[in-house]
DNA sequence: CTGAAAGCGCTAACAA
DNA sequence: TTGTTAGCGCTTTCAG
């Protein structure tokens, strides 16, 4: 006798209801009379019946899964944000289908698919740039998408993200306060929004507030890693920086530790400030000054407004900007 | 006039075959004439046909996703695994489904159910210690599973890891060699068999190799965050050890940065290996000397694992051990 | 408050 | 090599 799987009628027949009546007791369907909803939850309880959600996901067209795609899961940055969209997913009943992308816009586009194909209900974007074919892959698609601490700077979908270009002013003009002159921008690739387009900007505008002329040899491009930050020191010092701005923790341990290195001392010979006072500024010495994000809430209200377009709910503003603010620790004066 | 998506069915009449064999292009089969499947992928190409995998995970009973258990993704330890497991899970045309438990065995349970509700094909468990009820869910149901970088004392599952007793023997031996008699042994909680079983034997053993009396004082039990590594220095200090294994590497900062803002010098005064070799251990300074493992391919050799298992191929070993290291770096003598 | 019945979109025998 | 035909397990009108 082979026992095969138990399903909903299973639980119809030895309840002496329809399958009709079981599908709404299990969904919570008010409608149906306690002592017959009593009855079903019984034979349910006996049988240990669980509803297949692919088949539920193929009759209702809903499968309450969202897909998420990050660039990596490893980076303290993105898995910060994706604890937050896991958390209030799992509150509204949601999960995660999670994918890799190396902010490669190939597989950005490869991972769309599969997601797509496997009918999730709506996606979570985090990465930097989004390619013109991803756009349009997006805008074709009707499944409702929000990025996650990232910038579309055409602002076509919805977004949850703090103000880079405000916060950087800040964090600049702190630098500038101690008397800084010549202040290092280092960040990843300029052509990412978030880097060439809003925090350059808030570099420049508080560099041009202060009369201090803007040049180019103090501008850093690199990748996100804390070797590249490593490597960067000889650099930093020949452009006679007394200072720096950095758009990455990581990144910014890596010219922290080059510096230290090197043996400058830090914040007396040169100060640095970061961008997203994750974990790791407090496990450098010094610990690093930082601007703060709120990056499980940043990933959280994403989620949390991906639920609302998945109900069809108007939403007021396209684009949410989180609060930010400044930590002043021992990388800085 | 509303349009509808686009089915196997329209591709058939458009095409004028069948959908049986709609379905065999569309999945590979090799038993459509050439000409056939040309015209038949024509039609998809025009119709822009994308296969719902609901539908198709209903019909074959296969999902070709996976469930994957994670303590916390921002866990560094975890998230290189998942790296791993994501990487080669798409090699195999799998997606995941990742799920946070805090390593609370009430939430692995609930979590386990809508992963067995998703219809998963497989499961990878990651997780210090498996609660008899979570032990007997696995076992009663018919998912193959998988544990990742952890391990299972009673050996039940297939499992991938290294050798946690005869690593920390080594590690310890390292210390012992300099001259160290009071090695404090600092780890998560010591009912988690990693802890508490293996890596605390490879403790004791080696101590015992070399005439020294184990003394319970220098067993610190703690969490796995870097703050309770930072708190524990005063501890330590009163247990007058000279040296500290350390079985997690945020928690390895946390001493070694305890430790020196108390002014003590490491290694001169105060030696620290740590076990995982994660980023961090090259972060902080001194940087850390570690037993390495390879983290990334513990995650990709699971889930290469997990493939076979799916496919219901013959596993040699239930448990396949990967080699671990040594890399001396600055934090010992 | 409950049931009957028609699918959801696809796969997998089985025939032809 | 191709088509026919049952389902997969559930939701959802529509009646009653």
């Amino acid at each position: 006798m082979e026992k095969h799987t138990i399903t909903i009628y299973d639980v119809a027949r030895e309840a002496d209801v329809s399958m009709a009546t079981v599908s709404r007791v299990v969904n919570g369907n008010p409608n149906v009379k306690p002592t017959t909803r009593k009855k079903v939850l019984e034979v349910i309880e006996r049988l240990d019946y669980r509803p297949n959600a692919v088949a539920r996901g193929l009759a209702s067209k809903r499968t309450t899964t969202v897909g998420v795609i990050i660039p990596n899961v490893t980076n303290i940055y993105f898995s910060s944000l994706a604890r937050g969209i896991d958390d209030v997913a799992t509150m509204y009943k949601y999960n995660i289908i999670l994918e890799n992308s190396d902010g490669n816009s190939r597989k950005e586009i490869s991972v769309l698919n599969t997601l797509l194909a496997k009918q999730v209900d709506g996606i979570i974007y985090m990465g930097n740039s989004i390619s013109s074919e991803l756009r349009s892959q997006f805008a074709h698609s009707k499944t409702p998408i929000v990025l996650a601490g990232s910038i579309d700077d055409q602002e076509e979908f919805g977004s949850v993200h703090i103000d880079y270009a405000a916060a950087i002013e800040e964090a600049v003009a702190d630098l500038l306060n101690h008397g800084n002159q010549r202040i290092a921008f280092i960040s990843g690739p300029l052509k990412e929004p978030i880097n060439g387009k809003y925090r350059l900007a808030g570099y420049k505008k508080i560099l041009a507030k202060n009369g201090i002329e803007f040049d180019p040899e103090l501008i850093f491009e690199t990748d996100y890693s804390y070797h590249a930050g490593e490597m960067l020191w000889p650099a930093i010092v020949s452009a006679k920086a007394t200072a720096a701005v950095v758009g990455d923790d990581e990144l910014a341990a890596g010219v922290l530790n080059g510096a230290q290195d090197a043996g400058v001392k830090v914040p007396q010979d040169f100060e640095i400030v970061t961008s997203n006072n994750s974990k790791i500024t407090e496990i450098v010495r010094p610990k690093l000054s930082s601007i703060t994000q709120p990056l499980y809430d940043i990933g959280a209200v994403s989620m949390r407004y991906l639920t609302k377009l998945m109900n069809k709910e108007e939403i007021a503003e396209k684009t949410v900007e989180l609060p930010y603010g400044f930590i002043k620790r021992s990388s800085t004066k």
